[in-house]
DNA sequence: TAGACTATTGGCTGCCAATTCAATAGTGTG
DNA sequence: CACACTATTGAATTGGCAGCCAATAGTCTA
């Protein structure tokens, strides 16, 4: 609280007439910082683009330097999930809202020939656990492993019967 | 330090006295338990048996649910790394322990035929991170989506050149 | 057994964090 | 302008935890 006061140049006891405790608090704050993440990764104004278009670029997101920070997130949240049972119910809810959107995007995908796949939920899980995997060393120094490098785009091409690279440079995204 | 001392049975000072700071503590915790973990995935003595063999049971221990609190401990330790310079050394001195031994059985397997691939590190890379990946959910109340389940299995016969189910079913383990 | 060395305790100190609450400042509305 | 309501402060309370140290208990060896 002390922290969050700080940051916002206020004295901590306003942060606790706000917020009843930490616990809330953390929730409110993960919940929301996951949603504006999500919607960034995955904008809705983006909804009437090739699905191929739309899974290149959330891919491509994913792995900006941009959004380190995101790894960090969910690594801090999955921790703290331990012995915070609201804070674990509100991660499991954000990582449902989450695959839920990227299966659509896929399942709409499958639709209009872009994809192949039997099952777009599972592929959408795969892509998933490869994205959360290369999280969990956000808070490493070195250098990320070459093989690293382009594995979501590799894994997802792979779920999603695409050719190697079907998914990467495809796009023309802004530079920041 | 009072909850180490507890779970002991002896006396908070008891704990300082041995461990200079916290971070020492935690550091070398990190360390022994990792290491002890690794031996227990990865066992010197079944060093001798077939590659295909060491990397099944290797898999399958990590699927064990008897294993569910090693990727807790690795959660909380890449989440703590964050602010902690020592432990993150650690945590990477591990990690690549930890991948040089898998690779090392993988490029013997490249050797002998069991397996087939023309980058074994990368094929480890991978691999872990799905592993990672996995681990990311050990705090998850809720049960795994189904795609997980043999997910590890699939890619590894994947990275390796071996035939779907070529990894799974072929040991006998001991059951506890 | 004496003496040295180790293990362990108990208690103290200081720090920092969450939370509460009464008091004050600020804002908008009839 | 007066009044009600909101926002914010300051200070106090509580509690826990790391780190320190002097005192005591225990152990081993010459």
């Amino acid at each position: 609280m002390k922290s969050v006061a700080d940051a916002l140049g206020v004295r901590p006891g306003l942060i606790s007439h706000y917020f009843a405790t930490i616990d809330v608090l953390l929730c409110e704050a993960f919940e929301s910082a996951a949603s504006q993440e999500r919607e960034a990764l995955l904008p809705p104004a983006e909804r009437d683009l090739e699905p191929r278009e739309q899974l290149a670029r959330f891919l491509q997101r994913i792995n900006d330097p941009q959004f380190l920070n995101l790894g960090r997130l969910w690594l801090n949240a999955r921790h703290l999930s331990r012995y915070r049972p609201r804070l674990r119910q509100i991660v499991a809810e954000q990582e449902t809202i989450t695959r839920d959107a990227l299966t659509a995007v896929i399942r709409e995908g499958v639709r209009t020939g872009d994809f192949i796949t039997d099952d777009p939920e599972s592929a959408c899980v795969v892509i998933l656990v490869v994205i959360d995997g290369l999280d969990s060393y956000s808070n490493d120094d070195s250098a990320p492993h070459p093989a690293t490098v382009d594995l979501v785009f590799t894994i997802a091409e792979r779920e999603l019967g695409l050719p190697q690279g079907g998914l990467r440079g495809s796009t023309r995204m802004q530079e920041h």
